[in-house]
DNA sequence: ACAACACTCACGGAGCGTGACAGTGT
DNA sequence: TACACTGTCACGCTCCGTGAGTGTTG
């Protein structure tokens, strides 16, 4: 239990974040009232980041790096979470496809031909 | 042929296309410079903006008065068109596997339960 | 008591919309 | 000639990162 390496266990504090994404710590408070990160808090309201938030932090660096502001990134996030989304749906549909329904005899279903 | 209502027929003038689009004409040629539009153009050089391009121009509106800067706008279009195209890539399954292999006798496939 | 957390405020650079200006085309 | 296009430049506002300052927590 309590593996910090658990991709949920939030066991960074704001300045181990703020050095592990590369940005001023001051800068992770202003993410967060923006709502795009939201670190656990401990019961004297100190915040707490995983290491899955740190991940996200990294890719509000790239995309800022990028030019977008605060909003623009919110945005993106969500939509780059509805496109893997749908990626796995359509993965599982092809799946499903050629395990249950595509003869064995037809080599190429329709979806591999365009 | 040259129908106006042609959504590709290039047809407004910038000032006109700005007034449709309720923004200033200069701001038109920021867009184009950013990449954001591409209208097309006279033998005089003239920028000539379809019924697509109005259209997108309003979808430029909308994402900037969220709070977007131009480097957002630009990525969340794509992002848009890429989730427009997945969702077509998906309809695409369903309607293929309801007509090809679906048993009639199966009312509800794997798909319509979750 | 000290260090690191919490929060708010102010400065500076960059992005962007708007207007002014000069030149060109119809 | 006159008007609307072309471009560039400058002003002002907002956004955002950074630092300072102060209070609180462990």
């Amino acid at each position: 239990m309590a593996n910090p390496r658990d991709p949920l266990q939030a066991v960074f504090v704001i300045s181990v974040a703020a050095e592990l994404a590369g940005v001023h710590p001051q800068t992770l408070r202003i993410y967060e009232r923006k709502g795009l990160v939201d670190p656990a808090r401990t019961g004297g309201n100190s915040r707490r980041y995983s290491e899955a938030d740190i991940e996200r932090l990294r890719r509000i660096q790239e995309l800022t790096n990028d030019g977008l502001n605060l909003a623009g990134v919110k945005r993106v996030m969500a939509l780059e979470d509805e496109v893997v989304h749908l990626r796995e749906r359509l993965a599982e549909f092809e799946r499903r496809y050629r395990r249950d329904l595509v003869p064995v005899s037809q080599a190429r279903p329709w979806f591999d031909r365009g």
